[in-house]
DNA sequence: GCCCTCAGGGTACTCAGTTCCCGCCGAAAA
DNA sequence: TTTTCGGCGGGAACTGAGTACCCTGAGGGC
């Protein structure tokens, strides 16, 4: 019988914060002007959020934390690493595609203030740290283990949020999921373990026999491409 | 005849703020703390910081600047693109190795306080985007060059700074050039198009043919591996 | 002499973020 | 019903970063 299970303050003051941020300007906007439209004192502000900026990215704590949990899950152990850390990244989108205008709209702000810029830079770092750690603990046992889990970290990120920033620049008129997937693949085919023979789409034989021809000293990205082409 | 050419007020600053706040820590150290020691003014200060946080990263504006002049430089196009952007990226590093006893003090500080981690996350961001919009235009003509250019640019950016902070955090002491060829290796086997052949150290000649087999449904990363076996 | 420029200094202000304390309200105990 | 208690929300005052404005004084050309 509660229509309003969370604490609405919460969400008032993120609207009440969008909607002046929006109209003047986030500089412009002071947090008593925030607290003053929401109708709440000022020290309840920051009760919810631990700086200004906070209050435009308010869901990506319950984010980082299910994503943790997500990586935690020991159901994932037997999956590749890769495809893994992908599913996890997967996470972060679908909270942005679960509100759209909302996510629209914090794009444009951030993108014209350098202060959320910032901002979101040390959020997007905390996935990143979430995502290395995952890895370094899946390839402890791997030469360069720790590079390579920081560099795949980094590339995931970097994919996914290109993707992301495609779809934000679209409106959200793009289908996301084919964009964050064609974005992922790119970096799964290079660095992944997974065996695409399993989970192909049947349109021929997994022990097919396929031969590359290479000139030595032929590119290596050239290689890739050729295997590629062959492989689909 | 002049001793110091550029002005001593600025080196003054960054001495005394550096010497502040491995003392009393970042947070317990103000501005006014800052210029008192430095006997300067605390409009000063402003004048060549923008912000407390700016003063512990003094030289990544000049470094930035010299990275933007190096990529803009007509000479390196007919090199690899992930060459280049690796030989920009080693400019960091030699700005890093340029003050080792300075680059360590900054690396323990920055480690234990986020304002500072914050504030090195946005300079690493603009070096990112520096790269990557140089391999933008290199990619321009090529399919998802846009991806591929971003991803490039995160994966070059987390391996130097993997190198980076290994050195870092051996105190200094071991060969900061290798750690950094070695990483960036892991990103430039996968990604570039340089002819490995040319450069090889002649143990074939570069027109060898090379017969890779792979059976439908091999892991792309088994590809290359196998590929790199042969070609080396 | 005068005027112009400009690096540096000082003062006062805004505002984010913190600290401390108070009032309210609902629940449980007496 | 009254008392006590605990937690949420409010309010006042404080610290300190960053900014705006104006002053001074040293050079440098005329």
């Amino acid at each position: 019988m509660t229509p309003a299970p969370k604490p609405p303050m919460r969400d008032t003051l993120v609207a009440a914060a969008l909607q002046l941020f929006t109209e003047h300007g986030f500089e412009q906007t002071t947090v008593d002007d925030i607290v003053a439209l929401a109708g709440v004192g000022r020290r309840s502000f920051f009760r919810y959020f631990p700086s200004k900026e906070s209050v435009v990215f308010p869901d990506h704590e319950g984010c980082l934390r299910r994503m943790t949990e997500f990586l935690a899950d020991p159901a994932g152990d037997a999956a590749d690493p890769v495809d893994r850390v992908n599913d996890a990244a997967r996470l972060v989108l679908r909270m942005y595609t679960g509100d759209p205008e909302f996510s629209v709209r914090r794009y444009e702000l951030t993108r014209q203030v350098p202060a959320l810029r910032a901002h979101e830079l040390s959020v997007v770092r905390r996935y990143e740290r979430t995502l290395a750690n995952y890895l370094r603990a899946r390839f402890a046992a791997r030469a360069d283990g720790r590079l390579r889990a920081d560099v795949i970290a980094a590339a995931v990120v970097a994919a996914h949020n290109h993707a992301l920033r495609t779809w934000l620049r679209s409106a959200a008129s793009i289908d996301p999921e084919a964009e964050v997937d064609h974005a992922l693949e790119y970096v799964t085919a290079t660095w992944s373990d997974r065996e695409d023979g399993e989970a192909a789409d049947g349109t021929g034989p997994a022990d097919d026999v396929v031969v590359m021809v290479a000139r030595r000293g032929t590119p290596m990205w050239r290689v890739v491409q050729g295997v590629q082409g062959v492989l689909e």
